[in-house]
DNA sequence: TTAATAAGTTAGATTGGTCTAACAAATTAT
DNA sequence: ATAATTTGTTAGACCAATCTAACTTATTAA
């Protein structure tokens, strides 16, 4: 079995992936907060064990057993956030912290009856998907809501990130997953948009909050 | 704050405490099954940290601060247990093991969600008493079944173990708290005794299980 | 009351996960 | 093409939690 600081490894593993599955002992240095040294030492330890593919001074990429450790992580941390919020009644901005912690939990029934209880929900309360028993993710692609264009008419589908800082910004927007957006303008120089959504006045949005806001 | 480790060897301390609250390292050693050195050193540690009052040689009793400490990771874990069964749907003879995970989560307004959906229950599945916020214990004092005399009429209260195999056994037996017990006749040599309960034939039940058979 | 046994401690090793300092390889810029 | 910068590795230290072996203190039995 994975030890909890393992699967940390392993999660960021997956959501750092490029399209080549590959990626850069610094960024998970980065992503983990985690000193280099460490991070190369931890890429020995799960190429031994079989989770990772790694060769010195090359990126690293997830073995099958390693991705599919990852999202085994991921779906039980995506339906411990709906859980919180469905069932709990917990606010979409409260859950990340709680979940990053009971993710680790090893009871095979336990989410599973979370996935029961919810009707085996296939997405989380920021959007993602949530991975089903076998690892297989229901792969939605979403635009960016910054790389849209003046007068696109969109919705809002998912949050490229789940900090409580983030979401409680766009509670207090009174924007919400589902919600249709136009976009008025775009600002050319810094992507600064004006956007109206609901029965809302016109709103200026910076670029790196357009950046996390995922639309279709 | 305190470790995952610490939190468990306080848990400890605090039901292995008797009258006098005082513990043997030995005890302490058999019940988390970790070697005696190893709990010496622990030991030293927590006399450290001010959780527990220490000097060689000398048994082992909590402080102030870690009783508090100790009820407080209780108090999480049986508002745990109850959340599995009232709200989830678990069987009692399920939830210890989930409970003994999730007890270790920081997150207050978790557990205080939890207590608030269950309307601050009291006791748990197991009929132990909840600690409220502060820590304080409602202190019912059960007898053991194997306490009892031959005609005695009592009530079923609470279990003294909750593993999932004596669990189990109460369930093949249709024997839940609450339910009242005749005791029929005692044996004098090894403590077995003949109940019947509900509308149920009499039975046999050894000294080993009307140990764990909290009544009153 | 002394010998035997049980309980507790000390010393030193081990493992997992982390770090810093120093060095090496790869990439980028001049 | 070479120098500068960034990225990655090695070596060695540290801390928490564990262990075994050897020793000491306390308790129990003879």
């Amino acid at each position: 079995m994975n030890s909890l600081v393992e699967e940390n490894y392993l999660k960021a593993l997956f959501s750092l992936s490029n399209e080549d599955g590959e990626v850069n002992v610094n960024d998970l240095s980065k992503r983990l907060e985690i000193k280099m040294p460490t991070v190369t030492s931890m890429m020995k330890k799960l190429a031994e064990k079989e989770l990772v593919h790694y060769e010195k001074y090359r990126p690293v990429r997830l073995s099958e057993m390693g991705k599919k450790a990852a999202t085994h992580i991921i779906r039980k941390h995506r339906l411990t956030e709906m859980f919180l919020v469905e069932v709990m009644g917990f606010g979409w901005e409260e859950v990340h912290d709680i979940a990053e912690q009971i993710e680790h939990v090893k009871s095979p029934v336990f989410f599973n009856k979370m996935d029961e209880i919810l009707g085996h929900p296939s997405f989380d309360p920021h959007g993602s998907p949530i991975p089903d028993i076998n690892g297989n993710i229901r792969g939605e692609q979403y635009r960016k809501l910054s790389e849209c264009k003046k007068g696109n008419k969109v919705k809002f589908m998912a949050v490229a990130n789940s900090s409580e800082n983030f979401l409680k910004f766009l509670n207090t927007k009174g924007l919400s997953l589902e919600t249709k957006i136009e976009i008025l303008s775009v600002e050319p120089f810094d992507g600064t948009m004006t956007i109206t959504y609901g029965d809302r006045p016109p709103d200026v949005f910076s670029k790196v909050v357009c950046d996390k806001i995922l639309v279709v």
